[in-house]
DNA sequence: ATATATTTTTAGATTTACCTAAATTTTGTT
DNA sequence: AACAAAATTTAGGTAAATCTAAAAATATAT
C-alpha cells in the first residue's frame, strides 16, 4: 500500500519534473513544496527509493522511475478530475478549489474516478487550464508560452496560468481575464516591463510583469 | 485538530449507541467496529476523553459528549450525502458505496458539503433509507421495525436495512426487495422462523429470518 | 459468595512521518 | 586548487496509532 503521504511526494515530484524542463527535483525544492523540513524529505526520498518509485543518487536530486509516474499521473487525473466537478457542478471559483481537491485526490477508487470521469463527459482540460492525463496515465503534452514572453503587437489566447495562488486567480478574475479570452500585447513597459494589453479585441488595461509571467497564452489558431 | 482515526471513532460510537438504544458502548465492541484490539481502543478512549469528546469511566464504557456527538453527526452527513451523490449522481448500486462513503467522509470543507447538499437537492434519507443530520447536526428520529417482528398478515412498507453488507444488498436486489415497496407477512415458519411475504401485492417469496432481522419496516401510512 | 471466565487496562514495543542538530558532500569563488 | 557557502544526509528524538503480553477489574456460575 501507497501512503497519502508517499503519494503527495509523488505527485510534487512529478510536477516539479515538469516545470524543470524533466531535470531532476532537488531536496530543497521538494521541501518547500511539502512546506516540510529538507531532513524530512531525504527521510521520504530513501523511503520511496525502496519502493522504486524514484530513481536517487545521493545529493543528485530525484526522478519518478515509470511506475512512480504511472501513480502520480493518477493522483493528478484525480485532482483535476474533481476541480471540474466543483467548477461545472457546484459551483465553486476556480480560486476556491484547490486545497478541497488536495484532499479529494487521494480517494482511492478506480470505479469511482472513471464514473466521476463519464459524469463530467470526459473533459480534457481542468478549470484552471491544466490538462487531464487519460485513464491510462497518458498526459497530452502542450506548448503554451508565458505571456511575458509574447512579443509586441502578437495577439495571443489565454491557456492556463502557472500558479493557482487563490490572490492570483481573484486578480484575474476582477480584471475579466479567463480561459479562451483573447489578448494582444500592445505596450511593454520599459521601466518595470509591465505589458499594456487589449482583451477580448475590446477592453485595454495594465498588468505588472508577475502577472503576465504566470499567465500561459497560445498564439492563435495553433 | 481531529485526526482521520478520532472522527472514525466518535463516528462509530454514535452509531452504536445509537443502536444500543443509548446505553454507553463497550471496548470490545468497539474494537470490534475499528478492527483493531481493545487495547488499542483503550488508549484511543482516554485520548478521546482528554479531548472531551466522549464520557469515559474506566471499564464502564462510554458515550459521546455534547461535541462529540456534533462531530459524528456531520461525518454521518457527509457520509450518507455522499451516498446519495454516488448512486443518484454516479448510478453505483447501494451494496458499492460502502468504502467510497468511508472514505469521503473525511473529506474537510464545511463549503463542499453545503454546496453537495444543494446539488443533490437537499436528500433527507440516504439509499439506504439511513436519514441524513441536517447542516445544523439535527437527525430526524425514526421508528422502524424489523420485519421479523411482523405479526402475520401485516402489510409494511420497507424502509430501510440494518446492515450494509454488500452480500445482503446484493440478496435483496435479487429478491427485488428495494425501499419503498409493500411486504406483507404471509407465514411464519415454526421450523426455522423463515417469513414468506407478499411482495407488491404481487409476487410471494421466502426469506430467511436472518434476512427479515435486517429489513426495517413500518406499518402503511404511519 | 467465591472461584473462574471475560473484559478492560497498562506496560512496553513498533512504524510512519516528522523534527533539530551535527556531519558530510557539493558548489561557487577567488 | 582550496576554501567558504550552500545543500543534503545522518543521527537521534517525538507523537500518533497500532500491536502483544501481562495485570487488574468486572461479570458469571455454581
Amino acid at each position: 500500500m501507497i501512503s497519502f503521504t508517499e503519494e503527495n511526494y509523488l505527485k510534487i515530484i512529478y510536477l516539479l519534473t515538469e516545470r524543470n524542463g524533466g531535470n531532476e527535483v532537488s531536496t530543497n525544492e521538494l521541501a518547500e513544496h511539502t512546506q516540510t523540513k529538507a531532513a524530512s524529505v531525504s527521510d521520504m526520498l530513501r523511503k520511496l527509493a525502496e519502493k522504486h518509485y524514484i530513481n536517487y543518487r545521493k545529493y543528485q536530486g530525484v526522478t519518478l522511475t515509470f511506475e512512480g509516474q504511472h501513480i502520480a499521473l493518477a493522483v493528478i487525473r484525480k485532482h483535476r478530475l474533481w476541480e471540474v466537478f466543483l467548477v461545472e457542478k457546484l459551483g465553486f471559483g476556480w480560486d476556491e478549489i484547490h486545497d478541497i481537491a488536495e484532499q479529494l485526490e487521494h480517494i482511492d477508487s478506480k470505479e469511482l474516478t472513471e464514473s466521476l470521469d463519464r459524469f463530467l463527459g470526459s473533459p480534457t482540460f481542468d478549470p484552471h487550464g491544466d490538462p487531464i492525463p487519460d485513464a491510462k496515465g497518458r498526459m497530452p503534452s502542450l506548448s503554451y508560452q508565458k505571456l511575458s514572453e509574447v512579443p509586441l503587437n502578437q495577439s495571443v489566447v489565454m491557456m492556463g496560468v502557472s500558479t493557482h495562488s487563490p490572490a492570483f486567480l481573484q486578480h484575474l478574475d476582477k480584471y475579466q481575464i479567463t480561459l479562451g479570452c483573447s489578448l494582444k500585447v500592445l505596450e511593454i513597459s520599459e521601466f518595470d516591463k509591465s505589458f499594456g494589453i487589449l482583451l477580448n479585441e475590446n477592453i485595454s488595461l495594465f498588468v505588472s510583469n508577475e502577472v503576465a509571467r504566470n499567465l500561459l497564452v497560445q498564439v492563435q489558431n495553433a
